[in-house]
RNA sequence: GGGCGUUUAGCUCAGUUGGUUAGAGCGUCCGCUUCACACGCGGAAGGUCCCCUGUUCAAAUCAGGGAACGCCCACCA
């Protein structure tokens, strides 16, 4: 044995060791021969097929693999469920991106080319991640990978629309809805990200009575009302008063309406329900009509009159400067807000009407609030409940189609002659229900990726695998996909399956830089942990994440790899020590429990079983830094620092000799049983040079 | 506007049900190349536990109030 661990040279064998010996998957453990072994089953987050290992991905992957291994060694059948996601806006707009490096849109492309090329990205692309968490040390099971698109995968999307659809759940619908002029698309509430802006509020003359407040003057071309509050002392006298809308030839009225603030602005306000999701809401109340003034690509339609054609910026320049002159600007206050912006593109959103699909949500929300709420699944830390239950109580319909062109597309088929009318069916129809004759034509919405998503838990398996694999246990994953992907997954897994599709949600904390900013690669903030894998290894990254995930916040510090690659090397010298100090008999011969025959002997003995005991408990508890803790003082300060410096003495006493030679074995072997959760390949490799007959990997816990 | 979180050593963080001199890693200082490890060993310095008030024999810990920072949610145009 080297005087130093050296990383890069052993993890890539000891890798390759796993691999070849195929215990990642259940069922070729030796456990899986015994009927009586339980399962313990981790759901993998999908990774996107966009991009590349961060820090994110380390933390919450490296946190599956100490639960994976240490239940593994406890002796259960354990799978951890592998796959990556075609990640709809997501991967098409990284691919449109590269696009555009050479001019072109997708549009150019057309869907067919443009599909192909991502295809192309996904090949190139996809496994690139699952690379990466193989240099980290994780071992999910690869016989069971998996990609959101399979054929296997995509009719089980399929399946569940048609599902949601036969029960009535699914409806089609004209609405207002978040649309992002750049991805060309709908999104989803949980899709958008807001931001502050600087903006003006104009406070426009409608009528000599009329002034109304607002920071969007282009969209007042599309107004059809002006609303007050019905409670509103001051304008009670206007409520059904018809007046000119300026720069048209348009009148409108001026309604009552509960959802008016009097207190902002003059109180009254410009109802546009074609580009506002609550004046859309009012406007169904009352019955207005919707005049839309802006197009999909974020510029003004022909309803715009003398502004058609203008992006809505320039329109609301031109729109003001047409007002000042003719004197009905009254005042312009600067005023902050903050805008919703598309979660992938950052483009700002332009709620237009659109035909869209929509899931009803009520039942299914019940569904996943009473799952939590009987504690069928549990959500920690607890606090995050909270927001479960926000978001559910509250919850609007979901909005399931996207005009993209990357994802599953609706099993939905129109007739060629009647436009309007459609069938959802499995396959291709042969033949048009509606004009007897038409080849009908499949709709070009593509689903919402976290559809998808929803459906990992079960869609992820086999049908034989089902039966012995759903539900799971465990899912680990970040605060801000918490409705987004399983609060879905819950209600989509009790829809399907009968069941939520596991028992316990730990959601763990999110990496800042050291200074408490968010890390993202377009600020520049963001790490590669390959960096510090290639530098210090893959035990000392994984030590480093985890000795720092106490809280929810985690400001990233590079010191905690260091020390993360110090202990790597204590634990390797310690094991160099015995190595060498041992007869070799001994260390060849089973290493049952020794009795102790002095004092220190006996402290080492009951601090080992005390401390085998509280990582335990720690772990069970999903307190994965507090076990990390536990066995590094152990390790480090109980059995180095003192019971190896005892020994030394002990070995010399013929008469303690050859105890002591079994207690050190003893508890070094117990301590890399106890390490390996987190730092499987130091621990493995040092297991290979005393046993190289079996793995470390699937020792007995006891 | 609602909800949540954080605030302890120079830095990053622990501190479980209130109980001796408040801990760790990294850093700093002093000593040591001792035959596992200098990525080491032995030792040391360093804290108004954000502030105020209260409960208590006893508060970093509990209660009330406040401040700073951060996050999430919401249809104030």
């Amino acid at each position: 044995m080297e005087p130093r661990y050296e990383p890069k040279q052993i993890e890539e064998k000891i890798y390759e060791l796993w691999l070849k010996s195929k215990y990642f998957n259940p069922d070729k453990l030796p456990q899986a021969k015994n009927k009586k072994a339980k399962n313990y089953i981790v759901y993998m987050p999908l990774p996107n097929v966009t991009g590349t290992l961060h820090m994110g991905h380390v933390l919450d992957n490296t946190l599956q693999d100490i639960l994976i291994r240490f239940y593994r060694l406890l002796g259960y059948k354990t799978l951890w469920l592998p796959g990556t996601d075609h990640a709809g806006i997501a991967t098409q707009y990284v691919v449109e991106k590269e696009l555009k490096k050479q001019g072109l849109s997708r549009f150019d492309l057309g869907r067919e080319k443009f599909i192909e090329k991502v295809w192309e990205w996904k090949e190139k692309y996809g496994t690139i991640i699952l690379d990466q968490l193989k240099k980290l040390g994780c071992l999910p099971d690869w016989s069971r990978n998996r990609f959101t698109m399979d054929s296997a995968y995509a009719q089980d999307v399929i399946n569940a629309f048609i599902n949601y659809y036969k029960q009535g759940l699914i409806y089609q619908d004209i609405k207002t809805v978040n649309w992002c002029p750049r991805c060309h698309t709908s999104l989803s509430d949980l899709e958008l990200e807001y931001k502050e802006e600087n903006a003006n509020l104009y406070y426009i003359k409608y009528d000599n009575d009329v002034i109304v407040a607002t920071t969007r003057p282009e969209t007042m071309l599309g107004d059809t009302a002006v609303a007050v509050n019905s409670k509103d002392e001051r304008y009670k006298h206007l409520i059904g008063k018809t007046i000119n809308l300026p720069l048209t030839e348009r009148n409108i009225p001026i309604i009552a309406d509960k959802k008016i603030d009097p207190s902002f602005g003059t109180g009254m306000v410009k109802v546009t329900p074609a580009h506002d999701l609550l004046d859309f809401e009012i406007a169904k109340r009352h019955d207005l009509e919707t005049i839309q003034v802006i197009d999909d690509f974020g510029r003004m339609n022909e309803n715009a009159k003398e502004f058609a054609g203008l992006k809505t910026l320039e329109a609301r320049e031109k729109i003001v400067q047409k007002l000042q002159s003719e004197n009905l600007i009254i005042k312009i206050e600067p005023y902050n807000h903050r805008i919703s912006t598309c979660y992938r593109c950052g483009t700002n959103i332009e709620p237009i009407p659109s035909k869209q699909w929509f899931l009803k949500m009520n039942d299914l929300a019940k569904k996943a609030i009473l799952a939590v709420k009987n504690k069928k699944v549990k959500i920690i830390p607890k606090n995050f409940e909270k927001i479960y239950f926000n978001w559910l109580e509250n919850i609007l319909d979901w909005t399931l189609s996207r005009q993209i062109w990357w994802g599953h597309r609706l099993p939905v088929y129109y007739c060629q002659i009647n436009k309007e009318k459609y069938i959802v069916s499995e396959k291709q129809p042969t033949k048009c229900p509606f004009c007897k004759n038409c080849k009908m034509i499949q709709s070009e919405d593509v689903l919402d990726t976290w559809f998808s998503s929803a459906l990992w838990p079960f869609a992820g398996l086999s049908k034989s695998d089902l039966k012995k694999y759903y539900p799971g246990n465990t899912l680990i994953t970040a605060r801000d996909i918490l409705n987004l992907w399983v609060t879905r997954m819950i209600f989509s897994g009790i829809e399907f399956m009968g069941k939520p599709p596991f028992k316990n949600v730990f959601i763990h904390g999110t990496i800042l830089t050291k200074d408490g900013q968010r890390m993202s690669k377009s600020k520049g903030t963001g790490i590669d942990p390959l960096i510090y894998i290639n530098q210090y290894g893959a035990d000392a990254t994984r030590f480093g994440i985890i000795w720092q995930a106490f809280g929810q916040d985690i400001r990233w510090d590079e010191n905690a790899v260091v020390a993360g690659s110090k202990f790597a090397n204590k634990i390797w010298n310690a094991a160099r020590f015995i190595y060498y100090k041992l007869d070799k008999k001994i260390l060849k011969t089973k290493h049952n429990k020794p009795k102790p025959k002095t004092k220190d002997d006996k402290n080492i003995l009951t601090q080992l079983n005390q401390t085998k005991k509280n990582i335990s408990k720690n772990l069970n508890d999903f307190k994965f830094s507090r076990a990390l803790k536990e066995i590094y003082d152990f390790f480090w300060h109980k059995f180095c620092d003192i019971y190896i410096e005892k020994s030394k003495k002990q070995i010399d006493d013929p008469k303690l000799n050859q105890n002591t030679q079994k207690i050190l074995i003893y508890v070094l072997i117990e301590s890399l049983k106890m390490i390996h959760p987190f730092m499987p390949f130091v621990t493995e490799a040092i297991y290979q040079k005393f046993n190289n007959k079996k793995l470390l990997l699937i020792e007995n816990w006891n």
